[in-house]
RNA sequence: GGUCCCAUCGUCUAGUGGCCUAGGACACCGGGCUUUCAUCCCGGCAACACGGGUUCGACUCCCGUUGGGAUCACCA
């Protein structure tokens, strides 16, 4: 049976780079007929944030990526927070000390402080110098007695400790360079270390893909593992999408919240689409692919090592097509959602044909239908030669009686063609002066969906403020 | 700095020793279509980081150099 899982710690943000690691979760297990685990990693409460969850949540529903079991939908394995898993992690690492694997620790803040900048100053690397292990009796008679304290784990020193990645092959840590590892916090929570351990192993989550920067943990989590006597899931250590400056996607560099992405007219399929491309290709090179597809062909062991740059070019790129590939009905649905009533229904029905082939995200309509169903405030940019024709076109559409685009371009043409206008002139010139831009849904299309008395007004209003 | 990971066009990638004069996609630049912008079609530019090996033969295997990245908490 195989079974994933995503680990977000609540902090009320999603993560684009979460997002990429639940399509491969998801995908993994949907391929292979298992299920998709959303685990609240919440044992940090310093950092706790209110609705946090529901981010979560929203993002996966967002992006068609629901989970099998999670604490909105309970399976076998609950309870799927962490806080709620407190006396578990209390027994395990109860367990470890009983073994000798780990051990009691009531050191200050201000002796951790020294021991450090003093081995800083050694050039050795910094780590805990195990003295309340050498005095361990002493220590859990203080804490026996309630003194505040934590449990670390016991690094055997002289070991090579090999990890096994899926897809890069085996990494070999040695011991002496590991720090023993804080496993329960003073505040009886544990930290992710032991957390990740216990749950996985109690979920019986079967492959775990996760960012490269964990990499350098994974040692103490293959040392627990045998600390145990478990079974350690086979690893996927996914390269970390990158800022155009090769830094690992942070904040203060791109995007890297879902929610931009939505209020940018990303849609959630074209997203998906790109991410499968970061780390991974189709393997028939195809570029356009649902996720069904995905799901189909994916082979976890197929993806790359090295980390991929976020190129929002290429993305805009795909999501054109999906949005070019879309039925009318859907597009329409999708933008009036995505304007929240800001156009009617109708209206943007009427405009799809007009748009389809011109927008590469839902915002990108504004740009092409806001004039369209107001009209245009501010300086029209007209040429000298507007006044010359534009009482004959006004003249001219006024006494047109078949209202439609091939009709109103035929009865324009004329008149450009009786003023001796070039037509590319004529029909920039009525472009702007009706639509007040350079760049427009096509002319013809358009008036008719003005309408005759508003494309007449809309001219003489032109006329009038050119004067 | 220590440890670890990584290295094909500007970007995403194909390539698992001969099929490579290195393929595709995005971007970019031309051209066609066209009353704007797009779509669509045609064409173009553009890469195996470097140096050693191994081999009859390396983009592909090994080592080193350089470069980039991640990580070194009672955060995940």
């Amino acid at each position: 049976m195989v079974r994933t899982r995503i680990a977000p710690s609540p902090t009320g943000f999603a993560h684009i780079g979460t997002i990429y690691q639940v399509l491969f979760d998801y995908a993994y297990a949907k391929k292979n007929k298992g299920a998709f685990i959303l685990r609240l990693e919440d044992t940090d409460r310093a950092r706790f944030v209110e609705g946090a969850e529901e981010v979560v949540y929203d993002a996966l529903d967002w992006f068609g990526l629901t989970e099998d079991e999670s604490p909105r939908k309970p399976g076998k394995f609950g309870p799927y927070r962490q806080s709620e898993r407190l006396e578990l992690y209390k027994k395990y690492a109860q367990e470890l000390v009983t073994k000798g694997h780990a051990y009691y620790c009531i050191c200050t803040k201000e002796r951790l402080d020294e021991v450090r900048t003093r081995q800083q100053k050694e050039g050795t690397p910094p780590k805990y110098d195990k003295h309340c292990l050498t005095i361990q009796e002493e220590v859990k008679e203080a804490v026996s007695k309630g003194a505040s304290h934590v449990i670390r784990l016991n690094v055997p020193s002289g070991q090579d400790i090999v990890c096994h990645d899926e897809i890069r092959g085996d990494i070999v840590f040695s011991s002496d360079i590991l720090d023993d590892q804080v496993l329960m916090k003073s505040d009886g929570f544990p930290t992710y270390h032991l957390a990740v351990v216990v749950d996985d192993h109690l979920m019986k989550i079967s492959h775990v893909v996760r960012g490269e920067e964990w990499i350098p943990s994974m040692p103490k989590h293959v040392l627990l593992y045998q600390f145990f006597g478990w079974e350690i899931p086979h690893f996927y250590h996914t390269a970390l999408l990158r800022n155009p400056d090769k830094s690992k996607l942070a904040k203060r560099h791109g995007h890297t919240s879902v929610s931009w992405y939505k209020e940018q007219g990303f849609l959630p399929e074209a997203i998906l689409n790109f991410l499968a491309h970061m780390g991974w290709s189709h393997p028939e090179e195809k570029e356009v692919f649902s996720l069904d597809e995905f799901i189909s062909v994916l082979e976890l062991r197929d993806m790359r090592a090295a980390g991929p740059i976020f190129d929002l070019a290429k993305l805009e790129w795909m999501n054109g097509e999906y949005i070019r590939l879309m039925s009318a009905e859907l597009l329409a649905d999708k933008l009036f959602d995505f304007y929240e009533g800001k156009y009617k229904r109708d209206f943007i029905s009427k405009t799809i044909p007009l748009i389809q082939q011109r927008i590469k995200t839902l915002k990108e309509y504004d740009d092409y239908c806001s004039t369209l169903a107001e009209p245009p405030v501010g300086n029209l940019d007209l040429s000298s030669s507007f006044s010359l024709v534009s009482g004959a076109t006004i003249e001219a559409l006024s006494s047109l009686e078949n209202w439609k685009a091939d009709e109103i371009g035929a009865t324009m043409q004329a008149v450009a063609e009786k003023a001796g206008v070039k037509n590319s002139d004529y029909f920039m010139d009525m472009r702007k002066a009706i639509l007040g831009k350079k760049i427009t849904p096509p002319l013809n299309e358009s008036l008719e969906l003005i309408g005759q008395p508003g494309t007449v007004s809309r001219l003489k209003n032109s006329e009038e403020t050119t004067q």
